[in-house]
RNA sequence: GGGUCGUUAGCUCAGUUGGCAGAGCAGCUGACUCUUAAUCAGCGGGUCGAAGGUUCGAGUCCUUCACGACCCA
């Protein structure tokens, strides 16, 4: 046990003498604001003389014997506070003295220019609203830049509240994903779309080809598991008449985090009766253009691919539509001959560089190597189109090629953002598929798709031709805002837990 | 899963060949009525990620583990 305080203990034992002194800052409820900082600061001679009330955390302190400055920083940014023995009081003026970095004050008083030039407001009331008992990584700020803050990313994650306190730019991510959802929802709902919520917790986690959760319900003694997609709640709607609907919720699948994967994400799905993949397309070149404005303010954004900055406008449509296989023959001149069959499937994955034990069939292996090959060069908006049937146990065979299906992937920036059929809704070729899945599931793949007698019967009901979209919300807006990191667009992105 | 690197004060980081644990910022005391990376004088602050080993002696070398970053699969 150290015999000296540390920097919490000294701002505890500043808080006792506070509340001691009849003066406990956590008394105070509110503290109206007449005005933020940006905007004083932003037009100083519109606010002069005017009497302002702001709030904010300390960032800056610079007190000297009968006056000093200390910048109070809010969500708009900060300005300068003036101070004077004479005007505030001995009283006052010894409580602020007693301030530390990262407290959170109100200051009251008229909108003044320092000798230096510098906007401020002259205090008349400078009052504690909050202690902070831990010191914020605030850092020196220097020629407008914080340096050395909080940089370490581990800690960043685990501390994000840190994290947003000192980085604007940090909270800056989240308000432009919340524009960008708004405005897709904006979107949907102008277009007749109905939202709906479905069940998170599901007997049969099924409608993508991921490893779920697994949970328990006590009251009904059952294992249950955590979705993986919101497919076939939504497809079940279709059945029931619902012409457009969509869900936008979180689902959880089993494996690591890294930069570009949470365990936990938003999904965005939407199914819309008698439309095709076409009409999809169509939907998905408006959607982006609504959801691109609503993060950079236009119709393009910036794409940090590899070390290069990239200007992607989304507005230049209508977007390349490139086939799967030609894109396996035009970027790693793949051909027919090298997919024939799976022995010839295996030597050319292995040509590549890939595993080719690690897939079970010639489709497998057919994304592997576009994943490999082509995704990288993917940099412009492309729809992806004819996917293996082999991994698309829900979209339609294309007519006259019951190898393909009529399914999309959308990729910009080098990110899959999108992915889309035209659904199943012949209930006998569903089962066929469903039986495929548990075929590879009974030898051992745990991401392939279970049995969903339920859904089947659904089908057997009728549902309308339909086209259908999900999009990783977490990934567009990473993509759209720049973003290096997933986690960067993420409210508080999974971390392992320390200790045991 | 594999490889490389990292973990030292509240924060950012040094630490030589194995020989007293360091700096800047932050903090504490004092001075200072227009400062702004305030300044000046003084002071305190360490389970060097954890455990084990080698050694007269380990932040440094070895082993294992934890957590993370990057690259690869």
């Amino acid at each position: 046990m150290s015999t000296i305080p540390d920097q919490h203990r000294i701002r505890r034992k500043k808080l006792e003498d506070l509340k001691a002194a009849g003066a406990d800052p956590f008394v105070w409820e509110r503290y109206p604001r007449t005005h933020r900082t940006a905007t004083i600061v932003d037009r100083p001679d519109h606010h002069m003389d005017t009497v302002v009330s702001v709030g904010g955390r300390i960032t800056a302190i610079r007190m000297m014997g009968r006056a000093g400055f200390l910048d109070v920083s809010d969500e708009t940014g900060s300005i300068q506070v003036y101070l004077r023995k004479d005007e505030v009081g001995d009283e006052v003026y010894a409580a602020v003295r007693t301030f530390d970095l990262s407290d959170i004050i109100g200051v009251t008083g008229p909108v003044i220019r320092t000798d230096s030039g510098e906007t401020s407001i002259r205090a008349k009331e400078c009052v504690l609203l909050a202690k902070a008992l831990r010191p914020l990584p605030l850092g020196k700020e220097y020629e407008g830049k914080r340096t050395r803050t909080l940089t370490d990313p581990d800690l960043r994650q685990r501390l994000r509240y840190v994290d947003f306190a000192v980085h604007p730019e940090a909270r800056d991510y989240l308000i432009r994903r919340a524009a960008m959802v708004r405005a897709i929802r904006e979107f949907l709902d102008n277009r007749g779309y109905t939202e709906v919520e479905t069940p998170v917790l599901q007997a049969i986690a099924g409608g993508a080809a991921a490893r779920p959760f697994t949970t328990h319900h006590h009251a009904l003694d059952a294992d249950l598991k955590l979705r993986i997609s919101l497919e076939l709640p939504l497809k079940r709607l279709i059945v029931g008449g619902f012409p457009k609907v969509y869900e936008l919720g979180r689902v959880f699948r089993n494996e690591g985090a890294d930069r570009r994967h949470n365990p936990e994400f938003t999904l965005l799905e939407l199914y819309e009766a008698f439309s095709n993949l076409e009409d999809i397309m169509d939907l998905v070149e408006a959607m982006y253009v609504v959801a691109c404005k609503a993060v950079t303010g236009s119709t393009s954004f910036w794409a940090n691919i590899r070390d290069d900055r990239i200007e992607i406008d989304v507005a230049k449509r209508p977007w390349r539509r490139l086939p799967m296989l030609d894109g396996l023959l035009e970027y790693g001149s793949i051909g027919p001959d090298d997919l024939r069959d799976l022995d010839r499937a295996r030597d050319t994955c292995r040509r590549f560089d890939i595993d080719p034990e690690a897939e079970t069939s010639v489709g497998g292996m057919i994304e592997k190597l576009h994943e490999r090959i082509v995704q990288p060069k993917l940099i412009e908006p492309t729809f992806i189109t004819d996917f293996p049937v082999e991994t698309s146990p829900l979209a339609k065979k294309k007519p006259g090629n019951p190898e393909l299906t009529r399914r999309f992937e959308v990729y910009m920036a080098t990110q899959e953002l999108g992915n889309a059929f035209s659904e199943i809704n012949d209930p006998i070729d569903q089962r066929a598929r469903f039986e495929d899945q548990v075929s590879l599931r009974d030898r051992g793949d745990a991401e392939a798709h279970p049995m969903d007698e339920d859904f089947l019967t659904a089908l057997e009901y009728g549902m309308p031709p339909t086209g259908g979209l999900g999009v990783g919300i977490d990934r567009l807006a990473m993509v759209l805002t720049g973003a290096s990191d997933i986690s960067d667009v993420i409210t508080f992105p999974a971390v392992r837990q320390l200790g045991r």
